[in-house]
DNA sequence: TCTGGGGTCCTAGGACCC
DNA sequence: TCTGGGGTCCTAGGACCC
Protein backbone atom coordinates (compact mmCIF):
# COMPACT_ATOMS: atom_id res chain seq x y z
CA UNK A 1 0.00 0.00 0.00
CA UNK A 2 0.94 3.45 -0.66
CA UNK A 3 2.07 5.47 1.97
CA UNK A 4 -0.22 8.70 2.98
CA UNK A 5 0.89 11.25 5.37
CA UNK A 6 -0.83 14.77 6.40
CA UNK A 7 1.70 17.85 7.34
CA UNK A 8 -0.87 20.40 8.89
CA UNK A 9 -0.05 23.24 9.94
CA UNK A 10 -1.54 25.96 11.75
CA UNK A 11 -2.36 29.57 10.16
CA UNK A 12 -0.49 32.42 11.91
CA UNK A 13 -1.74 30.23 14.81
CA UNK A 14 -1.10 32.97 17.85
CA UNK A 15 -2.39 35.87 16.03
CA UNK A 16 -5.13 33.79 14.90
CA UNK A 17 -5.97 32.97 18.30
CA UNK A 18 -5.57 36.42 19.51
CA UNK A 19 -8.23 37.63 16.57
CA UNK A 20 -10.50 34.24 17.83
CA UNK A 21 -10.20 35.56 21.26
CA UNK A 22 -11.17 39.43 20.18
CA UNK A 23 -13.00 39.49 16.71
CA UNK A 24 -12.68 43.60 16.78
CA UNK A 25 -8.60 42.39 15.73
CA UNK A 26 -9.91 41.08 12.47
CA UNK A 27 -8.63 42.01 9.57
CA UNK A 28 -6.13 44.38 11.70
CA UNK A 29 -2.31 43.99 11.51
CA UNK A 30 -1.93 42.13 14.76
CA UNK A 31 1.65 41.04 16.15
CA UNK A 32 2.24 38.81 19.04
CA UNK A 33 5.25 38.72 21.06
CA UNK A 34 7.62 41.41 23.26
CA UNK A 35 5.73 44.61 24.02
CA UNK A 36 6.87 47.69 22.26
CA UNK A 37 9.57 49.59 24.43
CA UNK A 38 10.89 46.14 25.48
CA UNK A 39 13.73 43.75 24.96
CA UNK A 40 12.17 40.63 22.68
CA UNK A 41 11.01 39.97 19.02
CA UNK A 42 8.21 38.95 17.11
CA UNK A 43 6.77 35.90 18.30
CA UNK A 44 3.89 35.50 15.58
CA UNK A 45 2.02 38.29 13.54
CA UNK A 46 -1.12 38.38 11.44
CA UNK A 47 -0.65 38.11 7.60
CA UNK A 48 -2.18 41.62 7.69
CA UNK A 49 0.94 42.68 9.62
CA UNK A 50 3.23 40.66 7.05
CA UNK A 51 2.48 42.77 4.37
CA UNK A 52 4.06 45.26 6.27
CA UNK A 53 7.08 43.35 6.32
CA UNK A 54 6.70 42.53 9.65
CA UNK A 55 7.77 38.42 10.70
CA UNK A 56 8.36 36.22 13.32
CA UNK A 57 11.94 36.78 15.12
CA UNK A 58 11.94 40.22 13.99
CA UNK A 59 12.77 42.66 16.73
CA UNK A 60 9.78 43.96 18.45
CA UNK A 61 11.56 47.57 18.18
CA UNK A 62 11.94 46.88 14.58
CA UNK A 63 8.32 45.31 14.20
CA UNK A 64 6.45 49.07 15.68
CA UNK A 65 8.89 50.90 13.43
CA UNK A 66 7.16 49.15 10.30
CA UNK A 67 3.61 48.86 11.84
CA UNK A 68 2.99 51.41 14.70
CA UNK A 69 -1.04 51.19 14.10
CA UNK A 70 -0.96 46.70 14.89
CA UNK A 71 -2.00 45.70 17.86
CA UNK A 72 0.37 44.13 20.34
CA UNK A 73 -0.01 41.47 22.20
CA UNK A 74 1.74 39.54 24.53
CA UNK A 75 2.26 35.56 23.99
CA UNK A 76 -0.23 33.98 25.95
CA UNK A 77 0.90 30.36 25.67
CA UNK A 78 -1.26 28.21 28.60
CA UNK A 79 -4.56 29.25 26.00
CA UNK A 80 -2.69 28.36 22.97
CA UNK A 81 -1.93 25.10 24.81
CA UNK A 82 -5.66 24.51 25.11
CA UNK A 83 -6.74 25.53 20.88
CA UNK A 84 -3.93 23.44 19.99
CA UNK A 85 -5.11 20.87 22.43
CA UNK A 86 -8.76 20.79 20.29
CA UNK A 87 -7.11 21.10 17.08
CA UNK A 88 -4.86 17.85 17.83
CA UNK A 89 -7.95 15.77 18.88
CA UNK A 90 -9.89 16.66 15.74
CA UNK A 91 -6.93 15.52 14.05
CA UNK A 92 -7.17 11.69 16.42
CA UNK A 93 -10.55 11.62 15.37
CA UNK A 94 -9.04 10.80 11.61
CA UNK A 95 -5.99 8.40 12.20
CA UNK A 96 -4.56 7.16 15.04
CA UNK A 97 -0.91 8.13 13.52
CA UNK A 98 -0.24 11.92 15.15
CA UNK A 99 3.00 13.16 15.70
CA UNK A 100 2.41 16.24 17.28
CA UNK A 101 5.36 18.58 15.76
CA UNK A 102 4.99 21.69 17.70
CA UNK A 103 1.99 23.40 19.21
CA UNK A 104 0.82 24.33 16.14
CA UNK A 105 1.68 21.39 14.04
CA UNK A 106 1.18 17.46 13.18
CA UNK A 107 2.13 15.06 10.58
CA UNK A 108 -0.59 12.68 10.19
CA UNK A 109 -0.73 8.84 8.50
CA UNK A 110 -3.09 8.85 6.88
CA UNK A 111 -2.48 5.37 4.44
CA UNK A 112 -4.83 2.93 4.18
CA UNK A 113 -8.08 5.42 5.44
CA UNK A 114 -9.39 6.23 2.05
CA UNK A 115 -11.95 3.59 2.88
CA UNK A 116 -13.17 6.18 5.66
CA UNK A 117 -12.49 9.19 4.97
CA UNK A 118 -12.28 9.19 0.89
CA UNK A 119 -9.25 10.38 -1.21
CA UNK A 120 -6.91 12.23 0.87
CA UNK A 121 -7.83 15.70 -0.80
CA UNK A 122 -11.58 15.31 0.31
CA UNK A 123 -9.93 13.98 3.90
CA UNK A 124 -7.98 16.64 3.81
CA UNK A 125 -11.35 19.27 3.17
CA UNK A 126 -13.27 17.37 5.92
CA UNK A 127 -10.18 17.96 8.40
CA UNK A 128 -10.00 21.54 7.43
CA UNK A 129 -13.81 22.25 7.10
CA UNK A 130 -14.23 20.36 10.91
CA UNK A 131 -11.18 22.32 12.82
CA UNK A 132 -13.05 25.80 11.63
CA UNK A 133 -16.10 24.28 12.64
CA UNK A 134 -15.02 23.29 16.06
CA UNK A 135 -12.11 25.74 16.80
CA UNK A 136 -12.64 28.53 14.13
CA UNK A 137 -8.78 28.02 13.01
CA UNK A 138 -7.30 28.12 9.47
CA UNK A 139 -4.98 25.44 8.69
CA UNK A 140 -2.25 24.48 5.48
CA UNK A 141 -2.29 20.82 5.05
CA UNK A 142 0.31 18.82 2.73
CA UNK A 143 0.17 15.35 1.54
CA UNK A 144 3.03 12.99 0.00
CA UNK A 145 4.23 9.66 0.47
CA UNK A 146 6.68 10.75 3.39
CA UNK A 147 6.71 13.03 6.22
CA UNK A 148 9.31 15.43 5.48
CA UNK A 149 7.84 16.60 1.66
CA UNK A 150 4.53 16.50 3.10
CA UNK A 151 5.95 18.96 5.79
CA UNK A 152 7.92 21.09 3.11
CA UNK A 153 4.09 21.25 0.87
CA UNK A 154 2.79 22.52 3.71
CA UNK A 155 4.36 25.45 3.74
CA UNK A 156 4.54 26.68 0.23
CA UNK A 157 0.59 27.56 0.07
CA UNK A 158 -0.38 29.05 3.07
CA UNK A 159 -2.37 30.25 4.13
CA UNK A 160 -5.39 27.78 3.74
CA UNK A 161 -3.37 26.01 1.89
CA UNK A 162 -3.62 22.48 0.36
CA UNK A 163 -1.09 20.65 -1.78
CA UNK A 164 -1.11 17.31 -2.96
CA UNK A 165 2.76 15.59 -3.76
CA UNK A 166 1.66 12.23 -5.46
CA UNK A 167 3.54 9.38 -5.40
CA UNK A 168 6.32 9.40 -7.28
CA UNK A 169 6.40 13.22 -7.57
CA UNK A 170 8.76 14.01 -4.65
CA UNK A 171 11.57 14.48 -6.37
CA UNK A 172 10.02 16.48 -9.22
CA UNK A 173 7.96 18.84 -6.32
CA UNK A 174 11.80 18.89 -4.29
CA UNK A 175 13.40 20.13 -7.43
CA UNK A 176 10.89 22.80 -8.23
CA UNK A 177 11.24 25.01 -4.77
CA UNK A 178 13.36 27.54 -3.77
CA UNK A 179 16.51 26.54 -1.34
CA UNK A 180 14.66 28.30 1.39
CA UNK A 181 11.89 26.30 1.46
CA UNK A 182 13.80 22.95 2.62
CA UNK A 183 13.38 22.43 6.31
CA UNK A 184 16.73 22.11 7.51
CA UNK A 185 18.63 23.99 5.28
CA UNK A 186 19.16 27.46 7.39
CA UNK A 187 21.26 30.42 6.54
CA UNK A 188 24.15 29.36 7.37
CA UNK A 189 24.22 26.46 5.04
CA UNK A 190 22.38 29.04 2.24
CA UNK A 191 25.18 30.66 2.31
CA UNK A 192 28.33 28.00 2.45
CA UNK A 193 25.75 26.83 -0.78
CA UNK A 194 25.89 30.18 -2.56
CA UNK A 195 29.72 29.68 -1.70
CA UNK A 196 29.94 27.10 -3.82
CA UNK A 197 27.76 28.31 -6.43
CA UNK A 198 24.48 26.26 -5.63
CA UNK A 199 21.76 29.25 -5.69
CA UNK A 200 18.38 27.09 -6.61
CA UNK A 201 17.42 23.44 -6.12
CA UNK A 202 18.46 22.48 -9.42
CA UNK A 203 22.15 23.31 -9.08
CA UNK A 204 22.23 21.57 -5.74
CA UNK A 205 21.16 18.14 -7.64
CA UNK A 206 24.21 18.23 -9.49
CA UNK A 207 26.25 17.98 -6.18
CA UNK A 208 27.42 14.50 -5.45
CA UNK A 209 26.82 13.07 -2.31
CA UNK A 210 31.00 13.48 -1.63
CA UNK A 211 31.37 17.04 -2.49
CA UNK A 212 28.42 17.59 0.34
CA UNK A 213 29.63 15.99 2.85
CA UNK A 214 33.09 17.41 2.34
CA UNK A 215 31.97 20.71 3.33
CA UNK A 216 28.77 19.87 5.52
CA UNK A 217 29.79 16.82 7.34
CA UNK A 218 28.74 13.46 7.16
CA UNK A 219 25.35 13.93 8.92
CA UNK A 220 24.85 17.33 7.04
CA UNK A 221 26.00 16.14 3.79
CA UNK A 222 23.55 13.16 4.06
CA UNK A 223 20.88 15.34 5.16
CA UNK A 224 20.88 17.80 2.46
CA UNK A 225 21.43 15.11 -0.67
CA UNK A 226 18.49 13.16 0.18
CA UNK A 227 15.98 15.53 1.50
CA UNK A 228 17.13 17.59 -1.81
CA UNK A 229 15.80 14.68 -3.91
CA UNK A 230 12.47 14.30 -1.65
CA UNK A 231 13.71 11.43 0.62
CA UNK A 232 12.53 11.53 4.39
CA UNK A 233 15.79 11.62 6.53
CA UNK A 234 13.13 10.51 9.24
CA UNK A 235 12.79 14.27 10.69
CA UNK A 236 9.98 13.00 12.95
CA UNK A 237 11.74 9.24 13.73
CA UNK A 238 13.15 9.55 16.91
CA UNK A 239 11.69 8.23 20.17
CA UNK A 240 9.29 11.11 21.66
CA UNK A 241 10.96 11.71 24.72
CA UNK A 242 12.36 14.73 25.78
CA UNK A 243 16.60 15.27 26.66
CA UNK A 244 16.71 18.69 28.64
CA UNK A 245 14.36 21.06 30.02
CA UNK A 246 15.68 25.16 30.20
CA UNK A 247 14.64 28.26 31.43
CA UNK A 248 16.43 31.80 30.85
CA UNK A 249 15.68 35.65 30.55
CA UNK A 250 16.77 38.45 29.01
CA UNK A 251 16.95 41.28 31.54
CA UNK A 252 15.63 44.57 30.37
CA UNK A 253 19.11 45.70 31.49
CA UNK A 254 22.31 44.02 31.26
CA UNK A 255 22.57 43.05 34.81
CA UNK A 256 26.34 42.85 36.54
CA UNK A 257 24.97 42.40 40.17
CA UNK A 258 25.66 39.33 41.22
CA UNK A 259 22.74 39.05 43.97
CA UNK A 260 20.04 39.76 41.06
CA UNK A 261 21.86 37.17 38.81
CA UNK A 262 22.08 34.65 41.42
CA UNK A 263 18.22 35.05 42.74
CA UNK A 264 17.21 34.86 38.85
CA UNK A 265 19.37 31.22 38.88
CA UNK A 266 17.81 30.40 42.17
CA UNK A 267 14.23 30.48 40.90
CA UNK A 268 14.94 28.68 37.25
CA UNK A 269 16.38 25.88 39.37
CA UNK A 270 13.17 25.94 41.09
CA UNK A 271 10.78 26.01 38.03
CA UNK A 272 13.44 23.11 36.30
CA UNK A 273 13.02 20.74 39.36
CA UNK A 274 8.57 21.36 39.40
CA UNK A 275 9.10 20.46 35.93
CA UNK A 276 11.34 17.89 36.00
CA UNK A 277 8.99 16.02 38.76
CA UNK A 278 6.00 16.61 37.19
CA UNK A 279 6.84 15.07 33.96
CA UNK A 280 8.90 11.75 35.83
CA UNK A 281 12.35 12.49 34.78
CA UNK A 282 15.67 12.76 36.61
CA UNK A 283 18.47 14.88 35.52
CA UNK A 284 22.29 14.75 36.55
CA UNK A 285 23.58 17.31 34.21
CA UNK A 286 23.19 21.35 34.72
CA UNK A 287 23.98 23.49 31.89
CA UNK A 288 24.29 27.45 32.37
CA UNK A 289 24.01 30.04 30.16
CA UNK A 290 25.48 33.48 29.92
CA UNK A 291 24.73 36.21 27.00
CA UNK A 292 27.29 39.40 27.37
CA UNK A 293 26.04 42.80 26.16
CA UNK A 294 27.53 42.77 23.38
CA UNK A 295 25.76 39.41 22.98
CA UNK A 296 28.71 37.09 23.09
CA UNK A 297 27.45 33.63 24.70
CA UNK A 298 29.15 31.51 26.64
CA UNK A 299 27.90 28.41 28.06
CA UNK A 300 29.72 25.60 31.03
CA UNK A 301 28.23 22.88 32.31
CA UNK A 302 28.70 19.47 34.67
CA UNK A 303 27.77 16.34 34.38
CA UNK A 304 27.19 13.69 38.21
CA UNK A 305 27.53 10.86 38.52
CA UNK A 306 24.11 10.41 40.45
CA UNK A 307 20.99 13.00 39.78
CA UNK A 308 20.28 15.88 41.20
CA UNK A 309 18.09 15.27 44.40
CA UNK A 310 16.36 18.70 44.86
CA UNK A 311 16.16 22.79 43.48
CA UNK A 312 18.59 23.35 46.32
CA UNK A 313 21.76 21.07 44.47
CA UNK A 314 20.92 22.14 41.04
CA UNK A 315 21.19 26.00 42.54
CA UNK A 316 24.40 25.28 44.08
CA UNK A 317 25.52 23.96 41.00
CA UNK A 318 24.16 26.27 38.71
CA UNK A 319 26.23 28.66 41.49
CA UNK A 320 29.42 27.11 40.87
CA UNK A 321 29.42 27.29 36.94
CA UNK A 322 28.78 30.67 37.63
CA UNK A 323 31.67 31.86 39.46
CA UNK A 324 33.62 29.71 37.40
CA UNK A 325 32.21 31.26 33.37
CA UNK A 326 31.80 34.48 34.42
CA UNK A 327 33.86 37.44 33.99
CA UNK A 328 32.01 39.78 35.53
CA UNK A 329 30.85 42.15 32.65
CA UNK A 330 27.36 43.03 32.77
CA UNK A 331 24.83 40.18 31.16
CA UNK A 332 21.77 40.54 29.06
CA UNK A 333 20.56 37.00 29.67
CA UNK A 334 21.13 34.12 31.54
CA UNK A 335 19.83 30.72 31.61
CA UNK A 336 19.70 27.16 33.16
CA UNK A 337 19.51 24.19 31.71
CA UNK A 338 19.25 20.12 32.99
CA UNK A 339 19.94 17.86 30.62
CA UNK A 340 20.71 13.99 30.80
CA UNK A 341 17.65 13.13 31.53
CA UNK A 342 16.45 9.51 32.81
CA UNK A 343 12.64 8.38 33.01
CA UNK A 344 11.53 8.47 36.89
CA UNK A 345 12.48 10.94 39.41
CA UNK A 346 15.34 11.26 41.55
CA UNK A 347 14.83 9.61 45.35
CA UNK A 348 17.58 9.91 48.06
CA UNK A 349 18.33 6.18 48.92
CA UNK A 350 16.04 4.92 51.97
CA UNK A 351 14.08 7.50 51.54
CA UNK A 352 11.04 6.29 50.10
CA UNK A 353 9.21 3.01 49.65
CA UNK A 354 9.77 2.41 45.94
CA UNK A 355 6.93 2.89 43.58
CA UNK A 356 6.54 4.39 39.82
CA UNK A 357 3.11 6.47 40.92
CA UNK A 358 3.72 9.86 38.71
CA UNK A 359 0.95 11.82 41.26
CA UNK A 360 2.79 10.31 44.48
CA UNK A 361 6.36 11.64 42.64
CA UNK A 362 5.38 14.72 42.54
CA UNK A 363 3.86 14.68 46.08
CA UNK A 364 6.62 12.97 47.43
CA UNK A 365 8.73 15.94 45.54
CA UNK A 366 6.92 18.72 47.23
CA UNK A 367 7.19 16.70 50.89
CA UNK A 368 10.82 16.60 50.73
CA UNK A 369 11.05 19.84 49.76
CA UNK A 370 9.13 21.38 52.50
CA UNK A 371 10.84 18.86 54.81
CA UNK A 372 14.11 20.50 53.43
CA UNK A 373 12.73 24.14 54.56
CA UNK A 374 13.52 24.52 50.68
CA UNK A 375 9.84 25.97 49.87
CA UNK A 376 9.66 28.34 52.30
CA UNK A 377 13.55 29.68 51.86
CA UNK A 378 13.12 29.85 48.40
CA UNK A 379 9.78 31.98 48.56
CA UNK A 380 10.92 34.44 51.07
CA UNK A 381 14.08 35.09 48.85
CA UNK A 382 12.60 35.12 45.56
CA UNK A 383 9.60 37.46 47.52
CA UNK A 384 11.92 40.15 48.93
CA UNK A 385 15.33 39.38 47.29
CA UNK A 386 16.92 41.98 45.34
CA UNK A 387 14.06 43.04 43.88
CA UNK A 388 12.78 41.86 40.44
CA UNK A 389 14.50 40.55 37.83
CA UNK A 390 12.19 38.86 35.11
CA UNK A 391 10.90 40.77 32.61
CA UNK A 392 6.97 41.21 32.56
CA UNK A 393 6.32 37.85 30.45
CA UNK A 394 5.48 38.63 27.51
C1' DT B 1 18.45 52.02 23.19
C1' DC B 2 18.43 45.79 17.17
C1' DT B 3 18.73 40.70 18.17
C1' DG B 4 12.96 35.87 23.03
C1' DG B 5 12.53 31.40 24.81
C1' DG B 6 12.29 26.48 24.41
C1' DG B 7 14.05 22.83 22.20
C1' DT B 8 16.94 19.15 18.93
C1' DC B 9 21.00 17.33 16.76
C1' DC B 10 25.92 17.51 15.15
C1' DT B 11 31.00 18.35 15.50
C1' DA B 12 35.52 18.45 17.35
C1' DG B 13 38.69 17.80 20.85
C1' DG B 14 40.28 15.83 25.23
C1' DA B 15 40.22 12.27 28.92
C1' DC B 16 40.26 7.72 29.79
C1' DC B 17 40.05 2.70 29.14
C1' DC B 18 41.30 -1.70 26.99
C1' DT C 1 62.69 5.79 19.20
C1' DC C 2 58.37 8.71 17.27
C1' DT C 3 54.18 7.77 19.48
C1' DG C 4 48.39 1.67 17.56
C1' DG C 5 43.50 2.11 17.39
C1' DG C 6 38.76 1.64 18.93
C1' DG C 7 35.19 2.99 22.00
C1' DT C 8 32.81 5.92 25.35
C1' DC C 9 31.93 9.90 27.95
C1' DC C 10 32.17 14.69 28.50
C1' DT C 11 32.41 19.71 27.12
C1' DA C 12 31.77 23.92 24.29
C1' DG C 13 29.91 25.76 20.49
C1' DG C 14 27.01 26.14 16.44
C1' DA C 15 23.06 25.39 13.14
C1' DC C 16 18.44 24.98 12.87
C1' DC C 17 13.40 24.96 13.98
C1' DC C 18 8.90 26.72 16.03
Amino acid sequence: MTSVFFHIDLDAFFAAAEVLDDPSLAGRPVIVGAAPGHRGVVSTCSYEARRYGVHSAMPISEAYRLCPEAAFRPVRMERYAELSARVMAVFEAYTPDVVRVSIDEASLDMTGTERLWGAPREAAEAIRDRVARETGLSISIGIAPNRYVAKVASGVRKPAGLVVVEPGDEAAFMAGLRLKDLWGVGPKTRARLEELGIGDQARLLELSRATLESNFGKAGGEFIYGVARGVDPGIYAGEARSRSISSETTYERDEAGLPRIETTLLGMAEELVARLYADGYSSRCVALKLRYGDFETVGVRETLDEPFFDSGAVYEAARSLLARKWDGRPLRLVGLALACLERGAARQAGLFDDGDDRVARVERAGIEAARRGLGKLTRARLLHGPGPTRPKPS
